[in-house]
DNA sequence: CCAAAAGTGTTTAAATTACACCCATGG
DNA sequence: CCATGGGTGTAATTTAAACACTTTTGG
C-alpha cells in the first residue's frame, strides 16, 4: 500500500494568469489565443507550465512575461487547482494568480507560443479550455471582495484619475452603483488620494479634477490601524 | 532553451494541514511528530506528499485521515508555497489547507508514520521543519480574518456554547478584547444563534445559558445580502 | 455570606443614507 | 444657448461605543 516517492515525483505546476484592466468602463481580462497544443486554436488564460528550478512566485511572473511582455505588474497568488483530469498531457496541478494593471500604461505584445492577446470585456469571455472559466470566476469574486477592503483599485487606473472614473470602477466591478455625493466624501476622508492640481481637458463638458493615489500614506495610515474600506 | 514536456513532470505535491482548535480560553493547533525522513523526530504540521491518482481537495483530506484519523471536518484551502529549496527530497510545492475543529467532538490518532499528534497553544508552536511556520503565520492571519467575515468561529465550539465562551474565542483569536454588553448584543442581533434551553451545570457560580449556531438561518440571510461582520 | 462569572439598558458619538441643484466647458 | 458630465451640503437615520450594577450558583 506504501507507495515510494519515485511515483509522487511525476507532477507538473502550471501557473494561470487572470490579469484585469479597466478601459471605457469596461471591466477586461487579457486572453492569449494559444499556438500550442493541448487546446491549440483557442483562446484561452496566459497560462504555462513552469519549470522547476524557479521559486513559485517567481515562475508566475517568467509565464506572464514569456507569452504577453507583461513586466512588472502588481501579482498575487490565488488559489491552486487541482482536479485529476483538468489536463489532457498527465497530473498537472495549476496556480492562478491574479493581476492587475493600467490598460494604457503597457503595450501587450504576444510572444512564445502565444498567437495573439487581447482584452475581452468580463462579460464577453468565450468558453475556455482546461478549468480556466472556473479561474477567472474565481478571480472575479476574490476581485469583488478584495477591492473593498484594500485600495487595489488604484492599480487599474492611470496615475492621474478623476473621481468619476474611480466610481465607474467600482461600479462596474461591483456591479451596483453608489450615490455620487457619498462615495466621494467617503473616499476623500480616507485621505489616500490628493488633488494633484491637474484637470481633465479636451472634454466637452466641465473638466474634472484629476486625482492621484498615494501609497506612503496608505501605508502610514495602515501602520495606524486604519483599514481600507469601501 | 525550449523544454521538453518531460522535464516538467517531475514535481511532486504536498499538503499541509493547519487545524485550529479551541480548549480552556487557548486557539491550539495540531502538530504530528515525523516518525519519517526528512525532518524526522520533529514536531510538524500533518502534511505530507500526495498521490497522483486524486483531486487537490480530496487528497489533503486523506492525508489528514491518514495522519491524525481526523475525517469529515471544516476545511479550507489557503495557500501554495513553492519556494525551490523547501523540501530536501526535491521540487516539492505544498498546498496548505486550514480545518477548524472542535477539540472535544475528535479523538486525534496519530497513524501511518505520524508517531504523535499533540495540540500546541499558539504562542507555544517550536521551531518547525520546512517552511512550516511561515505556513502557519499565514493561516493565523487568515483566520483572523476570516473569522470576523464569515460565521466559521462556531466550528471551533461544542454544539452547546455560552456567550462567554465565543467572547473569549474571539478575543483570544483576534488578540483583543471586547465590551460584553456590546458583543453580546451585536451578535444576537444577527439572528444565526439561539438560547437551546439548557443551561450550563456544575459550574461554581452562575450558570449560563446554553446557545445553539443555526447553520440554516446563516444561509438564508446570506441569500437576503446579509454579511455577518464582528 | 463570599467568590465568581452571568446577565442586562441607556446615553452619546460617529457613520451612513437620502436627496437636488448650480457650474464649467465644447460645440 | 444647449448638452454633458462635474461638483457640492444638510438633515435624518442607523450603527457603534462607552459605561456599572444586580443576579445566580457552589462552596
Amino acid at each position: 500500500m506504501e507507495s515510494g516517492f519515485e511515483s509522487k515525483f511525476k507532477a507538473a505546476i502550471s501557473v494561470d494568469n487572470v490579469v484585469f484592466g479597466f478601459d471605457n468602463n469596461d471591466l477586461k481580462v487579457l486572453l492569449i489565443y494559444r499556438g500550442a497544443e493541448p487546446y491549440k486554436e483557442c483562446w484561452a488564460l496566459p497560462g504555462d507550465l513552469i519549470s522547476l528550478d524557479q521559486d513559485l512566485d517567481e515562475s508566475a511572473e517568467i509565464v506572464l512575461q514569456n507569452l504577453t511582455g507583461l513586466d512588472n505588474i502588481y501579482m498575487e497568488q490565488i488559489h491552486t487547482f487541482g482536479r485529476v483530469d483538468r489536463h489532457p498531457f498527465g497530473r498537472v496541478f495549476t496556480v492562478a494568480y491574479f493581476a492587475l494593471i493600467k490598460i494604457e500604461d503597457y503595450n501587450v505584445k504576444p510572444s512564445s507560443w502565444a498567437e495573439e492577446a487581447a482584452w475581452f470585456p468580463i462579460n464577453e469571455v468565450p468558453e475556455l479550455p482546461f478549468d480556466h472559466n472556473e479561474i477567472l470566476e474565481y478571480a472575479k469574486n476574490l476581485l469583488k471582495s478584495k477591492i473593498r477592503r484594500q485600495p487595489i483599485g488604484f492599480e487599474l487606473l492611470p496615475k492621474y484619475f478623476t473621481l468619476t472614473e474611480i466610481q465607474n470602477l467600482y461600479e462596474a466591478i461591483l456591479e451596483t452603483t453608489f450615490d455620487t455625493r457619498n462615495f466621494r466624501k467617503k473616499l476623500l476622508s480616507m485621505n489616500i488620494i490628493i488633488d494633484s492640481g491637474k484637470m481633465q481637458s479636451d472634454v466637452a463638458h466641465r473638466p474634472a479634477k484629476l486625482y492621484k493615489y498615494i501609497t506612503k500614506k496608505y501605508l502610514q495610515l495602515q501602520q495606524t490601524g486604519f483599514t481600507f474600506d469601501l
